[in-house]
Formats: C-alpha cells, sequence, structure tokens
DNA sequence: GTCAGCACGATTGTAAATAATCTTGGAGAC
DNA sequence: GTCTCCAAGATTATTTACAATCGTGCTGAC
C-alpha cells in the first residue's frame, strides 16, 4: 500500500546535501512514521501517547516528539488534553460521515481538475490502474482492489495539480482508518464501485470537468450511503443490551 | 469584524474554575492572539518571526510561542524553515484562487447542510443579516457591507452544523487576508454580491439543498472570477518593465 | 464495608542553559 | 575595486533540569 501521506509543512528543503541532515530530518520523519503508524491502525484510537515511549520508539528526543504530537494534533489525527498528554483520536461514525461529505466534494474537486489539467500520459496512467482494478476483481482479491483504489484516487488527485485540495484530502484521508475496509466488504458493493470508478475515469478521459465531477460524487456518495447503513446494521445488532 | 477563528484544538477545557488557569489558558490564548495578529493584517506577509520578540509581545515563555508557531505552520499560515525561523506565509494570487475554488465547495456544501439543518430562529437570523446588507449598501458603506457578508457566511456555517466542513474553511479563510477587500472595489460588484447572498438566503429558507449549494457555488465562483480578472488587470500594469 | 483524604509514582508543562546554525560586516589578497 | 574568507553577533535547535499536575492505591474513620 502507498505511502501517500504528505510532509508539506516544513517546506521540504532536502534535495540538497546528498549525505546528511541531523536534525532537521528526523523531526519530520518522526512526524510521517507517527502519522503512518495512526493511519495503518498500528496505533489504536484511544490508545494513550506517551511521551517518553515514543521519544524510545522513534529515537528522537522528547521535545521533538511533543511537537510532532503538536503537529499531529493540528491535523486532527490526535487529541491532546492538557496535563493528561495525547490520545489517539477516535473518529465516531458520524464524524465519519462528515468527513466522507467533505472528501466527496473535495474529490469530485480534483477529479473536474483533473478533466481539465491532466496529461494524455497520466490518462493511460488512470486507464491501467483501472484494469488492474477489474483484474483483482475477477479473481476476487478485495485486498488488491482495495489498493487499487487508492491508487486511482491518488493518481486523479495527482492529475489535478491542485495543491490546496490535495492537503486537505491527504489530511482528511488520514482520520478514516477506521472505516477503511469496511464498506468494501458489504455484498455487491465491489461490483458497483468499479462501475463507478469507470465512470470517473472515463468522464476525465473525455475532458469533461462537469461529468468529472458529478461521477466522483455519486462515487463517494455511494460510499457514504454504504457506510451509514453498515453503521445503522451494526448499532442495531450490538447495542440492544444482549438479552440474557 | 466578528473573530470568526476557531480554538479546537485543544479541547477548549473551560467553564470550570471561574477564576485562574495560568498555565494551558495562556498556551491557546497566544494561539488565538497571533492567529488573529496575521489575519488582521498587522502582521504582513513575509514578516520573519522572531521567537523572543512574540514571547515578549505575548507575554509567555519561548517555548510556548515555539509550540504555536508550528501550529500555525500545520496550518499554513506560517512556514517554518529550519533553522531560519518562521515567516508570515504569503500566498500568491494563484494559490489564492485554489483556495477559493476548495472554499467554494465547502460553503456549498455547508448551504447546503443548513438548507437541511437551520432552524426558523436560524432562518430569522439569515434574514435579518441580509436586510443590514442591504441597507449598508444602500448607504454606500462598503465596509459595513463586507462586514456583513463575513457574518453570513459564518451563521450560514454554523446553522450546518457541520464541525468538519467549519474546521477546514476557518483555516482557509485565515489564508484569504491580503484578498479580504479587493473585489468587493470592483464597481458594480457589491450590488451583484447582494443579489447572490439573496439567492442563497432564499434557497435555505425554502429548505432546498440543492438550490442552496448552486447559489453558493455561483457567488463564490463569482468572487473567484472577480478575483482572477483584478489579478491579470494588475499584474497587466504592474509587471512590464516600467518604460523608463 | 465504604468512602474521604492523602501520599507516592508517573507524566506532562515550563524554564533556563547550552549547542548549532545562519547572517552580516569587515579585513586582506589580488 | 572586487572578491573570498573569517569572525562576531543574532537566532534557532536541543538538551537538561525542575515544577506542576494527574492518577492510583493505601490508610483510617465511621
Amino acid at each position: 500500500m502507498g505511502t501517500e501521506g504528505d510532509a508539506v509543512t516544513t517546506e521540504s528543503r532536502e534535495a540538497k546535501s546528498t549525505v546528511r541532515r541531523p536534525a532537521t530530518r528526523t523531526a519530520d520523519e518522526a512526524y510521517e512514521q507517527l502519522r503512518q503508524a495512526i493511519r495503518s491502525g498500528e496505533l489504536m484510537p484511544n490508545e494513550r501517547l506517551i511521551e517518553v515511549e515514543l521519544a524510545a520508539r522513534l529515537q528522537v528526543s522528547r521535545a521533538v516528539v511533543r511537537t510532532v504530537l503538536v503537529r499531529l494534533g493540528q491535523d486532527g489525527l490526535v487529541v491532546l488534553t492538557p496535563n493528561r498528554g495525547a490520545h489517539v483520536r477516535l473518529v465516531t461514525e458520524a464524524e465519519a460521515v462528515e468527513i466522507l461529505q467533505v472528501r466527496a466534494v473535495l474529490e469530485a474537486l480534483a477529479a473536474r481538475q483533473a478533466a481539465i489539467n491532466a496529461t494524455a500520459r497520466e490518462i493511460g496512467g488512470l486507464r491501467r490502474v483501472l484494469n488492474r482494478m477489474t483484474q483483482k476483481l475477477e479473481q476476487d482479491d478485495l485486498l488488491g482492489y482495495s489498493e487499487g483504489n487508492a491508487s486511482l484516487h491518488k493518481a486523479i488527485i495527482a492529475a489535478a495539480r491542485h495543491d490546496t485540495a490535495a492537503r486537505l484530502i491527504s489530511g482528511l484521508r488520514a482520520q478514516l482508518v477506521r472505516f477503511q475496509y469496511r464498506t468494501i466488504l458489504v455484498p455487491g458493493r465491489p461490483a458497483q464501485s468499479l462501475g463507478e470508478h469507470t465512470d470517473i475515469v472515463a468522464a476525465i478521459a473525455a475532458r469533461d470537468p462537469d461529468a468529472a465531477e458529478a461521477a466522483m460524487r455519486r462515487h463517494l456518495g455511494q460510499v457514504e450511503l454504504t457506510l451509514s447503513n453498515t453503521a445503522r446494521a451494526r448499532s442495531a445488532t450490538v447495542n440492544p443490551l444482549r438479552p440474557s
């Protein structure tokens, strides 16, 4: 599964000295590393993040850990409670729906821009990813399909050339880890999903911004709907105090 | 001009002890204060932010200043360059257009949600603000109109009950200080703007989500267009190496 | 047996000191 | 005169130590 996170903030001043960057490098690395750990689910929601432990784990000083936590707090991945430290933020299902709604309009914007700005080469790339997804689905490889899904969205955003949207989307995606594989497991959903993606790519390839935007909205609207439904189903089976 | 910023991050743990909160309070206050200083234009773009100066100005320790800068860096208001400190971020006109595009789709989402979720009381409030804007415009009070404009957008977002969108919009708005009053100065623009706002409020009052979303998009689309035009006009008069 | 109060360990928050880095200005070579 | 090199000042980065706070488990009164 591709990385997908962005460092962005500290205005990556890399590339120059090919060999050493003792301090700054590690700070950004630590940020990426921790962010990734949260995204991958390695650090569970509500898990307490103790500064000295993280310092040991990431091989950096406590001060660095502190600024990393502040950054992650600022983009909503952890919550910092005064005098009581940092916890991995648990996003509720209601919040997940909100986030998906925002992602929907942002990625729709990205799709629109992609239809305008994508190079022929990039469109070829989109088609290739789509083909791969089709194959994976035929092989009932849901995990592979899911990875293709992520790649496709990523490629569309890259083709859009819209840094602002890209940055925000990346931030939102990170918060949805917990729900990552939920919709794809709904019977019939993968086939439907593939169709939606096909529409999106077709619209971009046809250089039709309106259609691309609409297709992307339709797609993420379906995801939202599916998610709400599974959420409802869950609460219906879990909430009622289990009969003795 | 109303505040409009959100603290959000440190999970405001206020309300309890009515009198003192020596530490944490000041940290968040400092963040808000500096943020406000940037938003208000008091701190100019590209201005260098020296830690000890800010520490003196905000009456906090240098360590606090540091975390405040990290937070502001994370939400794109300042850029932090390793070993060279923090500067107020200058957003170019191209970036401003990007930001406006994103704001457009997000506020359109907010308008949609407002059409669904607004209380009767809130709709009354929207109407009242709109009336005030009309009056200000009749009096050629552009500044007053501009304030009303901000209030209206804020009220719509509040009525939408969509924390995720609200948070992101607030972050984006903060970056557009430099362009705040540019469009409203274009001849004929204020009257046009008022009409657009009227449409938005009407759609929300009619509880028509699609219309509300469309109206808001139309509105911010116009703002974007106007901004691009003034940008082009400017570069046409400024760029060409001035004739000797 | 339960609960208030308290002391201890663990953790976070703040401050100060030191190290590293950048910027600036000038001295000297050519 | 201009350029390179170097040193001093300014600023940021990191470490360290210390203070404040929270959570927990124990003691003892009722």
